[in-house]
Formats: structure tokens, sequence, C-alpha cells
DNA sequence: TGAATATATGTCGAAATTGACATTTTTTCA
DNA sequence: TGAAAAAATGTCAATTTCGACATATATTCA
């Protein structure tokens, strides 16, 4: 069974591959929170080499101090959007941002 | 004067320089426009190339048929977070979610 | 040291995003 | 054609994420 077909049939459904799709969306999931967390490194790290505190970005970002200690900190309630907000408001490239997907 | 400094510079509020602080915030926000486009743009060809329909993609990432219109479409009220969740669902790989930012 | 600065943590109402639903419009194809 | 399937659009209550604030902890450095 090509890989096409096996997603056509798990997305119809529950009826068959159940355990399939649950290991199937716990990768995602987990590619997901490591994407995250990579993103939350790496600003973290540009932040300081930048000799920023959490307060300017903040102030950068017209955010707050512990949202920024939120995001650096990994924190499950911060979305992506703001982090790659907050890479983009320290001029981080796309290529750069690009770099800090795979592994 | 240096990037570092006139970063800190402007980041100390909107005393000096706040025409350039609008316009990089602009810059920023449109490079996060674009990849939120890039985005929607590769999942519809992606979702399309797998033969699924948007209820098949919907169920996949437990949502709805609405919901993923409107990720194609490129709607503004929808996250990054979301638009990536149902990149990862679809087996995307990261190397491949990276040659999504644009340029 | 210890005072000043920076960061971490918890909470909260407001704002944004969500899944779901109804409906309309478009596309497919027999 | 035209009926069925797919996609687009609008709305809304529920959930999530938000900025802000208070405060605790950690770090810096004179």
């Amino acid at each position: 069974m090509n890989k096409e077909k096996q997603m056509k049939l798990e997305a119809s459904g529950w009826k068959i591959g159940s355990v399939d799709e649950f290991l199937e969306l716990s990768q995602a999931e987990t590619e997901f929170i490591e994407l995250k967390l990579s993103l939350s490194q790496n600003l973290k790290e540009r932040r300081q080499s930048l000799r920023l505190t959490q307060k300017d970005l903040a102030r950068m970002i017209h955010s707050s101090q512990s949202r920024v200690a939120k995001m650096e900190a990994g924190d499950p309630a911060v979305s992506i959007d703001l982090l790659v907000k907050s890479l983009f408001a320290l001029k981080t490239s796309k290529k750069e941002v690009a770099g800090m997907l795979p592994h």
C-alpha cells in the first residue's frame, strides 16, 4: 500500500489503523513541539548575543517581559506566531529561521 | 552606529528614531505575512497532490472543513501553529518546511 | 557583601483563534 | 447538461493566547 492510499484511508476515519493514526499524530505533535523549542532557544541566544534585555525585546514587539520569559522558556501556551514575530523583530533572516527547523 | 547599538536604542522607546522603528516593524510584519501565505500555498498544493479533500485533512487534524479552507485561503485569522501542525500531519519534513520560507 | 538589574513564575480579564455549523458557490464527471 | 462532491464564506460560543501586573528568584558588579 503506497503512502497516498494509506493517508487517504486514515483520513477516512477510525475504521482501520487507529493505532497507526495515533502514532502518526504523535509524530506530528512531537515535531511541532521540537520546532517550538528550537525557536525558543534560538530566540534566547539571539537576544542575548544582541545584549538586549527581555524588557527591551518586549518593547520592540509591544509585549511584556513576562511573556518574553515564557517564550524563551518554551512555555506551551506561547504561539509559534509570537516566536516568529520576535525573531523577525530581531532582524533574523528567513534563511536563519529556516536553519532552525531541521534537526 | 552598529546594528547592535541601533537596536538597543530603538528598544529603549520612542524617543529617537520612531520612523525607523516604524519601518522596521513593518518589515518584520511583512515577512511574517509572507511566511504565512507561503505556508498556506504549500499546504494547499501538498493536500491536493495527495488527493485529499479539505474534509479529509480536517479529520486528520481534528478540525473542520471550513477552517482548512480558511487556512488555504491565507485568512489572517489563522495561526502559523495550525498551518505547521497541518503540514506535519501530511508528513512534511522539516527540511521541506524550511524550504517554504520565502526567498 | 548587598543593592540594582534581570529573569522566572503565577494570575487574570481582554483579545484572538478555534471547531462547528449553515449556507452559498464552484468544480467534477457521468 | 445536472446532480453530487468539493470548496468558499459567514457566524458564533468555547477555548486559547494575549499583555499586563505582582512578586519571587537569580544574576551582576561596584
